[in-house]
DNA sequence: GTGATTGCAAATCTTTTGCACTAAA
DNA sequence: TTTAGTGCAAAAGATTTGCAATCAC
């Protein structure tokens, strides 16, 4: 078992914030490991707030916040509008679309390739098209 | 000229109310007459209130937001998710989507046979499609 | 009359901000 | 050091709620 078998989870984060131009503090660091070791996720502000303080990881909420937006401005995370009272970041950042749960307010990612446009109409004039959102409300 | 040819705008907004089952009080008229007398609009409870007022309507903003979700439910407008801060109503509910102007803050229809969607995953298990939302945002 | 509707002010909820303190480089 | 980042409490903005007064039927 040579020495580059381990995993190095904490190294890979911390690049990823290097990369990103964002001081590894503590707390950026243990917000970016809660969101980007494991598989994607979506998470609100109050959510991730909630399960640092069950890790027992000093961060206050307004850090919480400043944060998922520093992330998304760096291009780390991507927020999802989907409801008008919250906001929901998403670790996946790859073009992809979303299955909505009304009744229970959950996320799930519909894959790029299973959503296919066939048809849209040019931006106005003097625009460029920014993003494309679909979500899909179920209940 | 007979006495069919004057438009009655009156009695359809009125006719509207007493469909939907809401009592038509002096507000939820003159609410009503904003939105659905003239060509579709989107709005927020804010906008509505500063142009009751301008109008000389007297209502109070908690009306305006009762009764903007009382039209809701009725059937008579949709709710339009596109910033996480703000809710936006479309008197226009017939089967549409998008454009928004993430500058202005500004919504625009897409009518609904110029943007098509070609392939779309199944629901997952036990859940049925309520809407599907896309919201092209440009700038 | 009587039950629905309204207005107002207070409450709630999410998010942002100001500023003194702390920590990374 | 020096400058970015953090915590806290207060502020802000959107929306809802409780309740007495008012209105539609």
């Amino acid at each position: 078992m040579s020495k580059f078998d381990t995993p190095r989870p904490f190294k890979q984060v911390l690049d990823r914030l290097r990369g990103a131009g964002l001081r590894p503090t503590r707390q950026r660091l243990a917000l970016a490991k809660m969101l980007f070791e494991g598989p994607d996720r979506h998470v609100t502000a109050e959510i991730l707030h909630v399960e640092a303080q069950a890790a027992t990881i000093r961060v206050s909420l307004a850090t919480v916040y400043n944060t998922l937006h520093q992330f998304t401005s760096a291009g780390l995370l991507r927020e999802i509008v989907v409801d008008s009272q919250r906001s929901y970041f998403d670790t996946n950042i790859t073009d992809h679309h979303h299955f909505f749960f009304e009744g229970t307010n959950r996320l799930d990612d519909i894959p790029g390739d299973q959503l296919i446009v066939a048809s849209m109409p040019p931006p106005p004039a003097g625009t460029t098209v920014k993003r494309v959102d679909i979500v899909v409300r179920v209940e």
